[in-house]
DNA sequence: CGCAGTTTTGATTCATCTCAATTTGTGTGG
DNA sequence: CCACACAAATTGAGATGAATCAAAACTGCG
């Protein structure tokens, strides 16, 4: 059940004080406690952290959580909902540089620099908690396992990005493919839903971004795919009808 | 000046404690600790820090440092010498996604899983100093400035990925390369050294595996570069003769 | 219902890869 | 110290995968 707004419509900067909208406390209600930053605390220790994460924001479609430029205050952690992050340059060329969902957290591109580096969009109505930063250091000068927790985080964003350098720098537009899908099923997995069966909320142009191809090649790998019977595409309904040989594209490679 | 080791040979896995080799504290009286973890900290919290870095290690070219599978126990601030960091995938291909200098760190990618991701390969004789990293949560808990620090570190280390992952989505061969080497000659300038003239430590297969390029692509740009006068290039000995060009080559794009 | 945005598909071009030969440099051992 | 062998780098010619340009089809929203 999603939790409303008891204005009639959005206040400022979409910033809801929980107490206001939610009688439940941040973390400890939470369904994604073992994907999100409580994983591995104590009762005590998110009850702590319950009391850190002091309002939510709430985005529609399109929105920006945060834009390149915007002084670094708080990380987030997604409630519900889809984003994107990209890294734009001077002469207008831009990269998706990763997608997001429920349970995993964003922003941490801001702190080396004390202002955000990419932008943050969400690709539909999305919900996230917002950790104001000093705080949750301050917290983790305290409670032992939510420092090593937030460490795991951050290496395990170091970790993807090598995956996905690995992808852009070795792989081919069908494999590039096929390891994003196979990311995104494996995810959706993890959070109860079904592998085989998704939802992309994600344009095919966005796709290519993240992916270095352009969307009609994309468009192409899709219908490839579809011919052979790997999958079933219609739009962004994407059905898995046979894993292996997406699998092997990767294992095997071309070589 | 070098500190040399006191025995003739080198000892089990090049781990020489500190007080055999040398009189002076890790950190303390090390002209790098203001790119290094030591950076912000007052000389007291340094003197702490250098109870906690109790051993460096040497490598020579081509050791080593850790591998991926390796368990994760420790990170490493490059003393001297030249790294870089590689992903293998199963099939055998591999990806350099880094190349690292001195102060920089190394082995982050560990924390998320407790073992290493990647490998790590001196490219020259090396020095690296070994900071224990249950240790290294453990102060950064007293310490607020180092606390601090660290995630600077990490996160400048997945906005740099970010920007390899534009650089390996969007840009052409030759805007790859002309981006290499203008990181290069500013992190040497960083250090102290020129920014026009360097010594590559890296063959050009290296440097196309992490550009995504083959190593020839990597030799005909690097003959472009200098037919067209912005670089001077003599196998591994690169001056920069004309910056502006490489940078336009970036500014603007071929767009 | 119509329009704008998205996706698909086709034809062609182009950048980079691949394969191959040659040159240059480096390290080792006689 | 020089010769030899091996690794690295350069350069050329041709193949190829993805980009580009273009048009048509589909979707969903107002």
């Amino acid at each position: 059940m999603q939790i409303k707004s008891t204005s009639g419509h959005d206040v400022n900067l979409n910033v809801i004080p929980l107490n206001i909208t939610s009688l439940k406390a941040a973390c400890s209600q939470c369904n994604l406690r073992e994907l999100c930053l409580p994983f591995g605390l104590t009762e005590k220790e998110i009850a702590r952290l319950d009391r850190m994460v002091a309002s939510r924001r709430r985005l529609k479609r399109g929105q920006h959580l945060y834009r390149a430029g915007d002084p670094f205050e708080a990380i987030y952690a997604i409630k519900t909902g889809f984003f994107k992050t990209d890294v734009l340059l001077e002469d207008g060329r831009d990269q998706v540089t990763g997608f997001q969902m429920a349970g995993e957290i964003l922003g941490m591109d801001g702190i080396s620099a004390e202002a955000h580096t990419c932008n943050a969009v969400a690709l539909e109505d999305s919900e996230v908690c917002v950790i104001p930063f000093l705080q949750l250091e301050g917290l983790s000068r305290e409670i032992e396992a939510l420092q090593h927790h937030f460490h795991k985080v951050m290496s395990r964003e170091i970790v993807r990005d090598h995956g996905v350098m690995m992808l852009l720098g070795t792989m081919r537009a069908e494999e590039r493919l096929a390891a994003f899908l196979l990311n995104l099923s494996q995810r959706f997995t993890t959070r109860g839903y079904s592998p085989q069966e998704f939802h992309l909320r994600m344009t095919r142009e966005e796709i290519g971004s993240y992916l270095g191809l352009k969307l009609e090649t994309v468009s192409r790998a899709f219908s490839r795919f579809q011919e052979e019977g790997f999958i079933s595409v219609q739009q962004k309904h994407i059905r898995i009808l046979d894993i292996a040989p997406l699998k092997q594209l990767l294992a095997h490679s071309s070589a």
